[in-house]
This record gives C-alpha cells, structure tokens and sequence, in this order.
RNA sequence: GCCGAGGUAGCUCAGCUGGCAAGAGCAGCCGUCUUGUAAACGGCAGGUCACGGGUUCGAGUCCCGUCCUCGGCUCCA
C-alpha cells in the first residue's frame, strides 16, 4: 500500500504519494513562477535545506522554489555550470585532476590540476565543449555514498580525497564541493554526495563529489561564458601546488549576461588609471617605482575638495589635528611591535648616523607619542587625534593597482584614546561620521558594515578582552541602527574591527572604512591617564580611516562617477568657451566674476574652431561650458552648456554666478 | 613572491611566418583660416621598437635574463 505525505507552501498544503519529488510538491503546492532551479525544503525537525527538484522531499516539510533569478538562484545556476566545465576539461585534457569548483559574485570558477596552464584558445575549445555537454541535456543526478565509496571512486582525485579527508577531520565542516549539504551534518559517520551527469541514455557522462544542489539537467543552462583562466593556489596557500583557474559567469537568461557583459565593459572604461591619465589627474611613472603615483595639477584640485571636506568635519567634530613625520628610527617600530608582526610589509631600513630608520606604515605610533607627549587627565578624554598621514608599505609586486593597492598612500588617519565607558559612543560616533562622508560624497549608504573578531594569529589582550571589544563594535553599531555581520576570526592581529563597504554607481562594492580597536599599542607604549581617583588608567585606543586612503577613495570616486564629478569636486568647474577670438575679452570677465564667488573656472583661447572646443569641454568632463560671442557679450550673458542636460541660452552673468555657487556649497 | 599574458612616438594602435626605408590617428609645434554648440586645412617634429645578453649574413619580429604593466592567487587602505 502506498503512503501519503504532506507538504505545505505558506498556508497552501498538498497530500503527495511517498517518494514525491520537490518539484511535483511545488506543482501541487501551485508555487511553481517562471524558471526554478531548486527547492527550498524545511523539514519539520527545522532544518531549512537547499533541495534538488527531483528529489524526494520527507513528509511534512515546507517546500518554497528557488528562482532562477535569484542571488541564490543564480549560484546554484553557476556551480552547475562549474561541473560542466569540469567536464569539458576532462574530455578535452585527459588527466586533468580537479579541485574546486564554486560559485562566486557575479560568476563561478574550478580549479583543475593540468600538465600546462591553459591558454586563450584552451578556454574557447572548452566552451565550445561545453556547448556541446548542453545540448545532450544531461541530467544532473544525485547519489549518497559513503566515506570509503567516495575514496573509492575518486581514487585517482588526490584533491578530492583530501577534501574528504578534510570533511573527516572537521577542518570543512560543509563545503559546496564535498560531502553533507547545510545543516546535514548529522550524527553518525559523515555521508557524501556525488552528482552525475547522466546522458538521456542513461550512460554516466561525468562524476563529482559535491554538496549540490544542482539545476535538473544540463539544457537548464540559458546563458553563460567564460571569462579567464589564472593561477591560483591549492587551498589557498603558498605552500601548496598552483592549480590552473578557470573564471566563467552564467545568467538565467541571455539578456541577463548581456547586462553583466556591458556591466564589465562600462567597469574597464571607468578604470581609474585609463580615466586618470586621460584626465590628467593622476600619473604612474615608472621612473618612481611600482605602487606609487602622484597627482597632476586637476587631480590635485579634486583631492583637496576631499581632503578639505575631512579636515573641516573631524575639526567640527572635535578631533585635533597633527602632522607627523615619514620616518622615525628603527626603535620606534621596535617598541611598537611593528617590526616583529609587519615586517614583511614595511620598506627595508636605511642608516643615517649609525642609526637604523623606517618608512612609516602606519601613523599610530606617531599619534601615541602625540598622546604621551605630556600627562593626560580623565577629564581631557576622548583625545581624538587626527592626521592626514602618508604611510608606505612594501606591498608584494604582484599586488599593486593603480591607486587601489598602492605602495604608498596617504590615511585619514585617527586615534581615539578614550575610557572604556566611552568606547561604544566613541566607535558609533565613526560609523555615523562615515556615513555622513558616503552621503557627501554621493555613495549613499552603507552597503556592508562587517565586524571582524579575534584572528588565530593575534596578540596582547586576554579572550574576555577580546570579548569585551568585539562587543562594543556590536553594540556600537547597533546604536546607529546599521545592519551588521560578523566575520569570525577576521580581525587585525590587534584587535577587532569593523569595516564599511559602499557601492559605486555601477553596482561594486568598495571596502573603505575601517575602525579598529587596538589594544597591542598602549600595552606596549605602556601609555595612560590619570583618573578621578589619581591613579593610572590605561585608555582605549581605537584606530578610524573613513576614506580608508584618500588615493584609493579617490579612485572610487573617479571610476563610480566616470570622471564626470559633481561640480564641488569637479577640478575645473565651468570653462569659458569664446565662439572667437574677438571675444576672448569678454570671456576672461566672465571667467574672473565666476572666480569671484570661488569657482574653479578656465578660459579657452585656443585657436580653434567652436565645435573643436564644445568637444574638448565635453571629453574634459567640465560641468559647466560656457559660450559666448557677440550676443553674450552685448547682453552680458552666457550661453550655458552643463555637461549632461540641455543648453540654456542667454542667462545673465550674475544670475549663473549665483546658480554656481549654490552648486558648489551643496557639498 | 607564485601562475599566465603583455611592453613599438606623450596617448591609442598597425607592423604576417626574421629581409630592401619603423608606420597611422590623436596630442605637440609652425603656418593658413577667423569661426555660434562634439574633431577646419597644410606642414614639421617626435621612437637606442622597456633594458641587457644571445642565435643569425640580417632581430621590433626567435631564445635567455632583468625591469615594468595587466589578469588572477595570497594579501589589503
């Protein structure tokens, strides 16, 4: 006799034969809108699981669908693709021996072990591949073995059977390529999952260990590609072997991948160095060295909006500015411990006098003897020291970008030496001073805010200290009413930190501010204030950059506004554009009345024609250009062409003089 | 640091499998033209083809090394 099981959808319930699938529950269940790609099944001990469709759901649970077009959707869509990727290179380089294969942001990779690294046309023959594998609309089909099944078959998988061994030993408690799904882990000896692809045949196309789910079949793929191949380490370690990378994205629909295509050509466009040395801003020659740059003259007049916005909030908000030097002699850094946990990241010394000095990499040192400078009272606290510090770091050669990941740049750098009961308001005082600077500088908001606590390989401060800290970031944060997450063991090597994301305008999330809690400096600067009760108390030092580095962040700002910068920033905010020379007169007034009110404002008295420099004003960026001939000048008007929206003509000098400086003081 | 791909004028690029003279456009400079909303016309100048070795009758082109850049790994502001 066969017997009935009940699924539910919400409210919506259905009686099922025994050995239903979570697709025929969600047809019954009526829950079934556009492409699915798997189930959410919550079985009713509470477990809440990601569920292939055709497999047997257990009695009593919730069954929800996973759309295509979901986050979710989207990365079970991805590592289905990952597998048959895997598959092609299989087919394609006999012997490839393959590692790991998950879905990440906006894409997917797989690590394959090959004789040779694969090159352009490698990466074509497998997509084409792969095309093919679609199109014998393979199902992806679901098994669960045992520990000694799975060693079995993967014997000749060294990395697979590592990744079991892993599983066996705890160190991988659940991983999208190894054994149990989420929440699986039960008692009792750890099971595996392999997926198999399954020809419509019936014979076994392809075989991985996997925790799945995964779309049906094969021809559930509707658009992918891939996009690069790269080394990349076993584990993620360097004493491990270098596999061979490949990166490939999927959508769930072909327009899908187009968007995210254009979205990849729009970033490279934006590319702050391209954009940067087209707008002379900023230059990277090689004569100074990887990882350093300067500012050209434009590039300098944005910086300075920036640097002025910071200067003027931390004075607004009590901090006190200092200026520090670049080097400071080896002891320093001794004392400061930098030389013992970051030396691998500071410059190598240089002798003056028979004395060793260092580079700075950091400025808290520098704060400190700021703080210690004379003996400090309760009453005094919080000291909010503040600099805009430059600091070098020997960033290994292979990881330097542009303005991104420098070899020197510049903090808006702060110490906050405060009591412990002013920690929180202290830290929420940050995090709402970032916001601010993301509003002004047009980010919006936050779009992560991340608390990472105590690292393996961490210094100074006992567990409940440790404990004591990572609490007031969260109830710092708390207080202004961010939402938050935790990132366990993420830390610096001194303390628990929050870090601030926000994403630019086409969509890419920046990490930009950090705030950290240290309490390795003052025990090792043995630094203190003297209480209500006169005695000696060590403060709280807690560690802020909001733009992070204002190189980095101003590359941010020049790639999410494509170099076209709100007027406050913009380097040259109108230029005066004479329709000839005749009235290059006229043009140097109103150049001079715009200066008059503070704006940034040039004159083009080049020898050419109109057009030439209508164009030359739009390439540049400028918000403003402004034309003017005969009319204008009789009339004492301009001709106003802002760089996006329609022209204005004939507005009265004054009345745009106005207007301007209005924009201006919206920062 | 590791894996891969690259380095030809200030910029963007062409130079095929080594062969009679290293090119174009833009930018620059000099002229001509005197201009109403995204490129007027002509001319000139500009390169030890990243650097150093090697192979060859002959190297921008092939090989080796170094430096630098790019995409990743690792790391990170």
């Amino acid at each position: 006799m066969s017997q009935t099981i009940t699924v539910q959808h919400g409210d919506a319930r259905a009686q099922l034969e025994e050995g239903a699938t979570a697709i025929q529950a969600l047809k019954a269940l009526e829950a079934v809108r556009g492409q699915i790609v798997a189930a959410r099944v919550t079985t009713p001990d509470g477990a809440s699981l990601q569920w292939d469709l055709d497999r047997e759901v257990p009695d009593g649970a919730q069954v929800a669908p996973i759309p295509a077009d979901s986050e979710e959707g989207r990365a079970i869509l991805r590592h289905s693709v990952a597998h048959v990727m895997a598959q092609a290179v299989t087919d394609l380089f006999p012997g490839a021996k393959w590692a790991i294969g998950p879905p990440v942001e906006d894409g997917f990779y797989y690590d394959f072990d090959v004789e040779r690294p694969f090159t352009a046309s490698d990466l074509e023959r497998i997509e084409a591949r792969m095309k093919e594998l679609l199109k014998e609309k393979q199902s992806f089909v679901r098994e669960e073995v045992t520990r000694e099944q799975a060693l079995e078959e993967f014997a000749d998988q060294p990395y697979k059977r590592e990744i079991i061994e892993l599983v066996d030993e705890g160190t991988i408690v659940s991983n999208v390529d190894a054994g149990p799904g989420e929440g699986e882990a039960g008692d009792g000896p750890p099971t595996f999952t392999v997926y198999r692809n399954v020809r419509p045949d019936g014979s076994v196309a392809w075989s991985d260990l996997c925790r799945g789910p995964h779309v049906p079949g094969t021809d559930r793929v509707p658009a992918f590609t891939l996009l690069r191949s790269a080394g990349a380490y076993w584990r993620g370690r360097e004493d491990q072997p270098m596999l061979q990378r490949i990166y490939g994205t999927a959508w769930e629909s072909r327009k899908a991948l187009k968007q995210h295509l254009t979205m990849l050509e729009e970033a490279k466009k934006r590319d702050h160095r391209k954009l940067g040395r087209e707008l002379e801003l900023v230059h990277f020659p090689e004569e100074l060295g990887p990882g350093l740059s300067l500012f050209l003259p434009h590039g300098a007049l944005v910086r300075k909006q920036m640097e002025d916005w910071i200067r003027d909030e931390t004075l607004r908000r009590g901090y006190q500015p200092v200026y520090t030097p670049h080097v400071a002699k080896e002891d320093l850094w001794q004392l400061s411990g930098h030389l013992e946990n970051y030396a691998e990241l500071m410059f190598p010394g240089m002798e003056v006098e028979g004395a060793a000095y260092r580079l700075k990499p950091m400025n808290c040192p520098f704060h400190i003897m700021a703080f210690t400078s004379r003996t400090r009272s309760y009453r005094e606290l919080p000291i909010r020291i503040s600099e805009l510090g430059t600091v070098y770091r020997y960033e290994r050669s292979g990881v330097v970008n542009g303005m991104l990941r420098a070899r020197g740049f510049t903090q808006d750098d702060s110490h906050i030496f405060c009591r412990q009961d002013q920690v929180v308001d202290e830290v929420a005082g940050c995090v709402e001073f970032a916001r601010d600077l993301y509003r002004a500088f047009g980010l919006g908001e936050p779009s992560r805010v991340a608390i990472s606590t105590r690292p393996e390989k961490s210094i100074a401060g006992h567990d409940d200290k440790w404990k004591a800290a990572e609490q007031a970031l969260i109830d710092a944060v708390a207080k202004t009413g961010l939402a938050y997450e935790i990132d366990e063991g993420e830390g610096a090597f001194y303390g628990p930190k929050i870090d601030i994301h926000a994403r630019d305008a086409i969509g890419r999330e920046w990490q930009l501010t950090t705030v950290q809690v240290d309490f390795n400096l003052p025990e090792r600067f043995d630094i203190s204030y003297v209480g209500e009760d006169g005695a000696k108390h060590r403060p709280f030092m807690v560690h802020r950059a909001l733009f992070g580095s204002i190189e980095r962040f101003f590359a941010v700002m020049l790639e999410s506004f494509n170099g076209a910068f709100p007027t406050w920033l913009a380097p040259v905010q109108a230029v005066v554009v004479p329709v000839a020379p005749d009235f290059d007169g006229y043009a140097t007034e109103v150049a001079d009345r715009l200066r008059e009110v503070g704006a940034r404002v040039e004159v083009d008295v080049a020898d050419e024609t109109l057009g030439n420099k209508i164009r030359r004003a739009q390439t540049s960026k400028v918000p403003y250009a402004l034309v003017v001939g005969g009319d204008e000048a009789e009339a004492g008007t301009v001709a106003v062409r802002p760089y996006q929206g329609s022209q204005r003509k004939d507005v009265a000098v004054g009345e745009f003089s106005k207007e301007l400086a209005a924009e201006i003081a919206t920062r």
